[in-house]
DNA sequence: AAGTCAAAGTCAGTTAAAGTCAAACTTAAG
DNA sequence: CTTAAGTTTGACTTTAACTGACTTTGACTT
């Protein structure tokens, strides 16, 4: 394995188990661990931790320096959450297909992700659901599905 | 026999004993093996590996670089469509589960769709549906979403 | 305020891959 | 026997990974 691939992967991982999206590093350190020249870990946050890539990074020297990733969910999470932030408790069909176009047209979401969140609300799914209850569980499972995208 | 034909084989023959229709190869290594200049190797994945013959390339360079070369099957669609006969017209959730895990492990489907898929079986969405009907509509929602995916 | 030390940053150079392309060679078809 | 297509080769290019010497910054001490 490549010492970059090991690195990212530890940030990755490090970002991971954190609850807020952040790593934080002191680079000596952590080149130490790896056991890689310092350098070796700007290299890889350059190459692989970018905002294209969607990272943040942030850094401080000097005595009790430190580098700090974060993952930003740019935003589109924010826009998502809005969109569920938006939405009633229920929802007809075809507000719910409004909702997935703009999405599309916005690019908030995949052609592939449109087609299965359509597909989990498609009419077929609802007829062991008592009519009066439909409209509460499309907007559950909308909600539900656009939260896992964030 | 030809260079090219022996090259090829041994891919293909990589390709058969693997079990996710991958070879992965570093070309100058692989050249060495053969007997031939490595650029053989393109030669070779450009003329018999192309799309059109059912194959994707994917390769990286520099150091620890490698040639990946996959074999597009048909017949996932054919899987998919099996896996939807192949369930009954109630599901419980750890069954759901199941499933999905063997359809992401087999790569059927894309770690993101799995998400969207579990997000729509997840128990808060169900809350407004009897009970007695859950696995049924839990049933519904998986088969439509996988048909989706077609 | 000056000096020292402990960080992180930069950059140019080396090495290890894969990609490209055109010229030379081989083979099958007419 | 010619010709055209397919194959093989090697020189050159590009990209990615990695290294180490040197620079800059910030905190702490005297």
């Amino acid at each position: 394995m490549r010492l970059s691939d090991l690195i990212s992967q530890q940030i990755l991982d490090m970002i991971e188990s954190s609850d807020d999206n952040i790593a934080e590093i002191q680079r000596n350190e952590f080149a130490e661990r790896i056991g890689c020249v310092p350098s070796q870990i700007n290299y890889v946050l350059s190459s692989r931790f970018t905002p294209e890539h969607g990272f943040m990074i942030e850094s401080r020297r000097g005595g009790g320096g430190y580098i700090r990733i974060t993952r930003i969910k740019l935003s589109e999470s924010a826009a998502i959450m809005h969109i569920i932030n938006s939405m009633g408790s229920s929802i007809d069909l075809s507000t719910a297909r409004i909702i997935i176009e703009n999405c599309i047209h916005s690019n908030l979401i995949s052609n592939s992700a449109a087609k299965l969140i359509l597909a989990a609300l498609s009419n077929n799914v609802f007829s062991n659901i008592p009519p009066e209850n439909r409209s509460y569980v499309r907007a559950a499972l909308l909600k539900q599905m656009f939260l896992s995208l964030i």
